[in-house]
DNA sequence: TAGATTGTTAATCGATTAACAATC
DNA sequence: TAGATTGTTAATCGATTAACAATC
């Protein structure tokens, strides 16, 4: 094994908290702090000063001892980490509550990802603008993605059309599919898909709540 | 320790992918399939047949050998073991984008939540509807919820309001947040939060991108 | 009967937590 | 110097995967 081929595990877990510092430490930065300890970090975020240390060593930035993380450095470190330092352009499949919804989220523009237009089946949609961005009929999409070299699609149609739409958008060109629908998509295995599952959210709450009953019913 | 408080460990990721199943077993029944074996349910879902069958067992439901699992009393079982089977009201703080499409979203609906009200501090947001529940001022929230005696509340205001208007919901008698917002809410420790973070995916899906990248360009 | 599938127990794997030396 | 904090290595914990006997 040489040494570029060497490169560190990365861990799904803490790839996922990474947003949650980056959010944290811009309000540092903008307040003007220059250096931050995982106590202070772990505290603001709710999890373990250990759990901050072991996440953070993937932005592969040294902190000093007894000062701290370096605020701008950390938070470049984490942005290049995740590719969130120069904007990645996306198109989004389905104008519904969900998809207009996320063309308008603030979240998803500060975070390296940037909706370019909208695409819906729906006449009635198309022609119009959502949060300022077109929508535009789902059949040109290909078109559009093969001019554009666009590489992420998001994935907000109904159940039914999700694999089809998914399949035109990666038959064009589309290497990233962020899926909101509940549909497991078969898929080359060239093609990164991200399942974004609000029921699986509630799930979890609904059986914590359950739990939570329980023991004080005890 | 007796046999009451003997009971089984509930694994979180196995119940985040309860969902999963319900939908798919909604399908077939509604196919009038009447079995389903792990390995059928696992292709479907994009699973390995051997965590389906860890997972179910949380259903509490006895499957036959060569035959599979009764799809009717399956879909009992883990809508019961969730909770859904009877939908509970909540309400949702915070009519903006995230908000309205949360109380348009089916998926919800469809999963044991009924959003009874939307609030919002916006007058010019209340008194209107939004997917024809009404839109009340914030203010009104703790009176209604006492009143109502909602025990969930879906958080979708700003960031900078997430704490304030969290504690409003808690000392009204909200046990169960949904919070949409990337803050870490401090509350009580019999107040269950559930934080969806939509970044967090969206940190998922660019890590993976860039390294299926750097895997084609070897 | 033979084969497919369940259900349980054991083995592996990975993530979290703990421990501690190094450092400013 | 003393104390706080980093950074690394080891220990624990939990989830996934594998193995296999039981069963229809």
């Amino acid at each position: 094994m040489t040494l570029e081929t060497m490169e560190k595990v990365v861990r799904m877990p803490s790839v996922k908290r990474l947003p949650g510092y980056l959010c944290i430490l811009k309000r540092f930065h903008i307040q003007g702090r220059e250096f931050v300890s995982t106590t202070h970090l772990a505290d603001e975020i709710g999890l373990g000063p250990i759990v901050v240390r072991k996440d953070l060593e993937i932005a592969g930035i040294t902190g000093k001892p007894k000062v701290g993380y370096p605020v701008s450095e950390l938070i470049e470190g984490i942005e290049n980490f995740l590719g969130w330092n120069n904007a990645t352009d996306a198109f989004l499949a389905g104008v519904g509550c969900l998809g207009s919804a996320l063309m308008g989220y603030q979240g998803i523009r500060n975070n390296g990802l940037n909706i370019v237009a909208g695409f819906d089946s729906d006449p009635a949609k198309t022609g119009t603008t959502v949060h300022g961005r077109q929508i535009l009929p789902l059949k040109k999409l290909p078109d559009l993605v093969k001019r554009m070299h666009v590489k992420i699609g998001i994935l907000t149609v109904p159940a039914e059309a999700a694999q089809s739409v998914a399949e035109m958008m990666i038959s064009a060109g589309i290497k990233g599919i962020w899926n909101f629908t509940n549909v497991d998509l078969k898929t080359d295995s060239d093609v990164v898909v991200q399942k974004e599952d609000l029921s699986s959210g509630l799930a979890a709450l609904s059986v914590k709540l359950k739990r939570a009953k329980g023991k004080q019913e005890e």
